[in-house]
DNA sequence: AATGAATGAGGCTTCATTCAT
DNA sequence: GATGAATGAAGCCTCATTCAT
């Protein structure tokens, strides 16, 4: 019953009753608790899953040997791809607070992109290629950059064909590039991320 | 009671009880009816309590004369001291989906700061300083960028000192900025957001 | 599927799901109800199966022709045998308030070991062995202190060897019987018990 | 709320919805929850309550320094007292099924009165007065013999008058008594109760 | 005959809201 | 104005029962 999907991306987990659920879904409300043992583990299945799609597909398109813009390209691309394939499971897995009833290890699995993510641009760094500062910050700001574009996309303010795709991704990756003549290419240390 | 704004932050809107409200503000629970004739009142006045608060910061901050460079920044230094100065009132109006119990005029109040952002940008991009796409796209980026790294920052992933938070400012201002010797200063006209 | 009388012994017909039964049956739920087309059904036909075990147990072993002491030893000692044979049977006919489900059967098959043991006791009292008082009195003070043992010994507070039973089954008949040199011989007229 | 008792007498824990309780109450089923956080809190609030009276009144009434006879008279006619005064409350607190509901603290509750009656009988075998056998044995006859007594009289078979009642207490300390010219005399030391 | 997924009424509990104090 | 007990609708979940396989 991922359909359950839709009711958390419109309404959010606590706005959303499971018989509602069970009604889009066409069964009963009964139905559901053959497969879930409850409301909490419904979340947090629905949400392993879709997290676990995103991964997946990320390191399947990885490309290992390429440069870092190559592979900076083909992550953007690859996420969007999933982003269009499945709006609703976007949606739900990064738009969401889900602090209140995630397990830890939904939590756990949270971390593994953006560690791949963060490790990936550390190795760019080291090429002088992506500016010197706290990997973290970076991937946060282009993974935000990318969330606001995407949740524009489905709150209908914005067309997203592959011209605009394109554009967003050289923007972003604007964001965290090295450009000539400024002072980044230095070298400098990046700061640590956390206390 | 705006601490109540805190029990939303946490919990989300069908997630928290009037009675935890209550509790936090230290009244009992029939006196919030005093001051709000429902929980969606609550929601709605508060939601347009600080959005107001941040749009009128930012509105008395911008510097009309200046370059968009230097509007970009004093924009951006704004919005972060705003969301320095009240953390939970920021999180609560840029990360939550408010779509189901917000009434019109609130959804309507969250427009206008982003139609003074998108003709900010209009102009820049006629000077020929910003790159010449959607301006929409350029602003969800930007914007979306901000949120991801308050977010970071208030989940503890990230520290956020001042000399931080001046790089990120640096880096989106890269997002949307035309860079020397790039193709984007030919005047390539912008795609057109959606209607 | 008579294992159903474990689960109504140990949590009660109320608290008793049929999916726990079909489970500790080792069959599907939808199997029950190829035997028993309900669940009260199902109670009504275990309590009458048992039931009637230990009246033909007692109706069996009952010596027609012998004393009033005799036949006492022997109802005791034959109901002592069933409890120890099938103590969830015993404990579920005896110590459960079945009103809310039983039908009216079920109900007046109740009675009938009751009556008998009743006019045991009428006959004995006319020979001046057993004490004058209302035979139903009599019968209950002997069969609750019956229960009240077995109670202990299944929630393992008594240990119940033959020389223990032998024991009470004669402290129970001091409790019925006259004894020399009390005033019971006289031939008080017993209180006619309740209509 | 203490008039759910009546509602667990006649259909047990399992079988009484908390809206029948609160109707009986006349009440809202939601003002329930202001008194007990959940169902089990309730029953195990009701438990110990009437199992304290019980043993207040026991204690309160037990004469120390009177003889054996006289001491096991008081006792009995205290309980019949309480159990007349009380009869929903004698009824729950001794006829039902606990076992899968009470907590721990209930159920420790429940041995102090036993422990007490056991200790009493201790004293009184050392006298010679009664029978010298295990001494849990003869608490539940006498015990059990007084829970079929009373329950015959809640379920209408017999009638409890004043007299009945003498002659039922009599009865009882035949049970347990050393009658002359019996074997019992002789000071046979009693088995030991449990494994 | 046996299965077990599906059903939906009903149970326990929560919570937005009211109102007497 | 403030309180918090009371309300009852609604939410999550269970379970007796059905039915297609």
């Amino acid at each position: 019953m991922t359909a359950a999907l839709a009711c958390f991306v419109e309404r959010g987990f606590h706005g959303t009753a499971m018989p509602q659920i069970a009604e889009r879904a066409e069964v009963a409300a009964g139905t559901i608790y053959h497969y879930f043992p409850s409301k909490e583990a419904l979340v947090n299945e629905l949400y392993r899953k879709w997290k676990s799609v995103v991964m997946q597909r990320v390191f399947k398109a990885f490309p290992q040997g390429a440069g870092a813009r190559e592979q900076f390209r083909v992550m953007w691309l690859e996420i969007i791809a999933f982003a269009r394939d499945d709006p609703d499971a976007f949606m739900f897995i990064e738009t969401h607070n889900h602090a209140s009833y995630l397990d830890q290890e939904s939590v756990a699995l949270d971390r593994n992109l953006k560690e791949f993510a963060r490790s990936m641009l550390g190795l760019a760094q080291s090429q002088g290629l992506v500016k010197p500062l706290d990997p973290t910050l970076l991937m946060e700001l282009v993974f935000g950059a990318f969330v606001g574009m995407m949740r524009a996309h489905t709150e209908g303010r914005l067309v997203l064909d592959d011209e605009v795709v394109a554009q967003a991704e050289r923007a972003c990756w604007d964001t965290i590039a090295v450009h000539p003549g400024r002072g980044f290419g230095s070298g400098t240390a990046s700061a640590p991320s956390v206390a």
